[in-house]
DNA sequence: GCCTGTTTTCAGAAAATTCTGAATATTCAG
DNA sequence: CTGAATATTCAGAATTTTCTGAAAACAGGC
């Protein structure tokens, strides 16, 4: 004790509001890294995200501390992502960046987008894994009959399962569907 | 063509249920990866699964091509997560493992565990950084005023929304809640 | 066209993650 | 307790992923 200051009652300096944003965006490059996206995308973003404003790429090197190329690469994953979009300010010639500012659709994004570029490819190569082991008669003959009848039948699970989830985001997260809130609500309700 | 005997309608040889095996350890491998799960420990449970038989180490180690140390760690992560489980087969010293085959009861087991180690932590985290910005007081003074509360607003945003999905999981995905199948079925239903 | 400021690309460097294997520990039968 | 079988650990190796930076491409303005 000591030391530090009083002063005022001032609701956050500058610096406490730098610390709590790189907090922030640190946590978030984590969350993401351990979730499979680069830690560094997910920084990009949580950085856009925590500003507000669009910011520019060298803005956010200096921010990040991470290279041009970097920058430039994650940047374009993003945008293909859907979550930040370029914009420009005018009387500048660089290019700015910002995120999308609505969690719940951000959310929607996130999740529509790996879905649709990890779960249905999988979907169909499980289909045609199960397809390939299905007696093509309705007979069974060899001494493999039950064995392959049994993975089958796993493998028609696990496709059941997914088909199941597929619907439901096809009502909830697609593009034109009732939204990410809407099934929170049916979620939340009684019963 | 030629070569490949014709013989009979035999559902599937062995061979092409080695091979169905094999693609579908690869499918759940490339997935798990994508998703922040070391390969290896998804092929692993992969194969216990798609086989529904209890295996033990050394069967592994062959089947995956993978080191005893490996197969050791990685079955001990499996086992923590509550998806693969010890037994003994008896006659047997050595130990064995098998998968959960139920895929509601998997799935909703490693959503429950993902959210114990990755979600819960995060929320924590951002209630704190959250708190380091918020004004003390309930009034604003300083010229960041405006900026901190912005941000708080933000955090706040992110915060409603990951609290709403705790609840709906506290809900479906508990280890005493609903269960998965409930949740989807509320979903599925019209409206 | 040419010049200037800006963005993109991609081969190789750096970093992070995952895997190996030999040493160590454990377990159990006798 | 002893010894054989099995299981675990962890430092360093191998691999995969991510990042850098300099060269190339692009976009106006003149």
């Amino acid at each position: 004790m000591a030391e530090r200051q009083p002063h005022t009652k001032t609701p956050a300096t500058d610096r406490e509001l730098q610390a709590a944003r790189e907090r922030f965006v640190s946590l978030w490059g984590q969350m993401g890294s351990s979730w499979g996206i680069p830690r560094t995308m997910a920084e990009v973003h949580a950085l856009l995200f925590i500003v507000g404003r669009p910011m520019n790429t060298d803005e956010l090197m200096a921010g990040l501390g991470i290279s041009r190329g970097n920058a430039s690469m994650t940047l374009r994953s993003l945008t293909e992502w859907g979550i930040v979009s370029r914009t420009r300010q005018r009387g500048d010639r660089k290019e700015y960046f910002e995120a999308e500012q609505d969690v719940w659709k951000l959310f929607r994004t996130i999740l529509r987008e790996r879905k649709k570029r990890e779960v249905d490819p999988l979907l169909e190569a499980l289909h045609s894994c199960r397809d390939a082991v299905r007696p093509k008669e309705g007979r069974k003959i060899g001494p493999e009959a039950g064995e392959a009848e049994e993975m089958v039948a796993r493998i028609d699970q696990m496709l059941e399962f997914m088909h199941m989830i597929e619907a439901i985001s096809r009502r909830f997260i697609g593009p034109d569907g009732e939204g990410l809130e809407t099934a929170a609500r049916l979620l939340g309700r009684a019963s």
